[in-house]
DNA sequence: TTTGGTAGTCATAAAAAACTGACTTATTGC
DNA sequence: GCAATAAGTCAGTTTTTTATGACTACCAAA
């Protein structure tokens, strides 16, 4: 069963896993409005230009994987969900500053 | 003309064109091991596990365009080519370190 | 029980990124 | 001129990522 090619991620590189975590087109601005406050999927929809459903869940779905945001059931009013940030998600603002002070 | 699909890279992301600079599957680790010291084609071949001459061109070529590494052509005993980082690639090295603390 | 809001999933298609092996260019040494 | 070393390029294929539109599930109010 030795397939020719293995996406055995052999990552050499430490830096890679954080960088994957943030990488694509649309995690690095999901994550930025993270930091501004919980977030809801049809917000996302509407505020991230361009954007659609089935990338968002797949961002989100990778950013809640990566112990960045986490998801909350809200049981209020119209009953919704919320992403935060997770604290290790947190301990990212600081880096991700960083990175926008430079560009 | 309006085609439909537009790459018209709307980045109201200031983050992402850092990180863009420094996705995908090569140039984390290309730019971890600028920061040790000159590359050479060659050697990065061989030292970078499971990489190939064409992956690697591609990378060191956008690694150049964003002005984190610089080609330079040694004149010497046999004739060959190095990779650089730019003061620009310099400046991104803190943040890297810290990329690599938090892995 | 039908309607409306919220939050998605699913199958499929299109686009982008990465891989492979053959081929190219430039310089040096013989 | 001929081979060797270094640094690639090129065409074609495969894999991964992103996009589209139709459809589903849950709850609440009328």
């Amino acid at each position: 069963m030795t397939t020719k090619k293995m996406s055995a991620e052999n990552e050499t590189c430490p830096a890679q896993a954080l960088l994957k975590m943030l990488s694509g087109k649309w995690k690095p601005e999901i994550f930025r409005l993270a930091t501004k406050g919980p977030l809801r999927f049809s917000s996302l929809l509407r505020e991230v230009a361009g954007s659609n459903k089935q990338s968002l869940s797949v961002a989100l779905k990778e950013l809640e994987e990566a112990k960045l945001l986490q998801k909350v059931i809200i049981r209020e009013k119209p009953l919704h969900i919320e992403y935060n940030l997770t604290e290790n998600g947190k301990s990212l603002i600081p880096i991700f500053e960083q990175l926008e002070s430079l560009g």
